[in-house]
Formats: structure tokens, sequence, C-alpha cells
DNA sequence: TAGCAGATACCTT
DNA sequence: AAGGTATCTGCTA
């Protein structure tokens, strides 16, 4: 595991041996990652730390776009989570897409979707942040694991910080991406 | 417009 | 084999 801290967060990843991404999380308690991380991925390794992945973490939460491509190690994923998690890779930054019209892209449900996104381990460089309710509310966001009020406030500023345009609770409407067949 | 059931497909134990 | 979802739609008023 390689660790990275940035204002009042800690970022944290582990790879591969070809440096493909096995996990990334970010919380505001170290410990918490930890644990996190261990229930994710039985073998973490010891904390090293300045991967450079951690930094284009850092660089990813504050709403760019990574300065290198990111490989994913899909190793520890269900073929249902994978097709999941590919169709999420396409949303541009700065768009959203809801769990129903990723569900019809794939030919699933909304609701089994819902679960695929939710234990997504490779937050965020694969972003889930960006995946709403139809109604284009905020929904839903873990943090360490769990659904998390305070998640859904991060999930608002990942959004925000990306250019996603917000009218009160609700997002624009013009901030929606499809996905494609 | 808001609230609520029922449908839904997949994941976990 | 059953129970649990980070949902959606259509019905009701």
């Amino acid at each position: 595991m390689f660790i990275a801290q940035h204002e009042d967060k800690w970022f944290g990843v582990i790879v591969d041996e070809e440096d493909r991404l096995v996990a990334s999380a970010f919380s505001d308690n170290r410990e918490k990652l930890g644990k996190h991380f261990a229930h994710l991925s039985r073998n973490t390794k010891p904390v090293e730390k300045d991967h450079w992945l951690a930094k284009e973490m850092i660089r990813v939460y504050n709403g760019k776009e990574p300065s290198r491509t990111i490989e994913i190690d899909y190793g520890n994923v269900s073929d249902f989570k994978r097709n999941v998690y590919q169709v999420l890779r396409n949303i541009p930054t700065g768009k959203v897409t809801t769990y129903g019209s990723i569900s019809s892209a794939i030919g699933s449900g909304p609701r089994a979707v819902g679960t695929a996104v939710a234990s997504n381990p490779y937050s965020p460089f694969i972003p889930c942040h960006r995946v709403i309710p139809a109604d284009m509310t905020i929904g839903n966001y873990s943090m360490n694991g769990k659904p998390d009020n305070e998640g859904c406030e991060v999930k608002r500023e990942l959004l925000e910080k990306e250019g996603v345009v917000f009218n009160g609770d609700k997002i624009e409407v013009s901030c929606f991406w499809k996905p494609r067949a």
C-alpha cells in the first residue's frame, strides 16, 4: 500500500507488479483507510509513500483528469462489476449519468448496478461519484465501505470541482451523459 | 408534486 | 436458496 496526504485527507493505493491499480480509496482518517484496505485486499503490503498513482489520485480528487493513463487490475472483481466499471470509465469529467441508464446500456437492472457501483474499489479513478439517481439529485456515496451522509457532501464537492452545475439540490440536465449501448 | 408500492437482477452468505 | 440493495416507474391524491 502506498499512501499520500493532501489537506485534511489521506489517499491510498494498492498496485500489482506492473503498476496496475488493484485498489484505491481516500479518507479523512488514516486508520479507517487502512482497515478499509485490509477488508478490500488480502495482500496489503507495508505502507510506502509517494507512488506516482497516489499523486495522480490527488489530482483527480481536485477535479482534473489524470496526466497519465491509469491501468486497472480487475483480478479481484466479478464479470458483472467489471462491465459496470468499464461504463463508468467512459463518463467524461464534468458529466454524470444514472444507475438506470447504465443498466439499460448493459442489459441489467438499476438496483444491481447500484450494488456494483457501491462496492467500487477504484475510487476516484473509476468515477462512481458521477453516478446519480434518475431524479438528478446527489444520491448516495460511501466512505470507508459504507453509505455516509458526509460522503454525500464529498460527492457533491468532487462534482462541483469537475464543473458539474447544481440548481439547488438537483444537477442541470445539460450535465447528463448517456452511456452507449 | 410527493409518497408509496411492486418489479427487478444481481451479489453475498 | 434466501435476503439485501448507493433504483425506477407508475399509480394515487
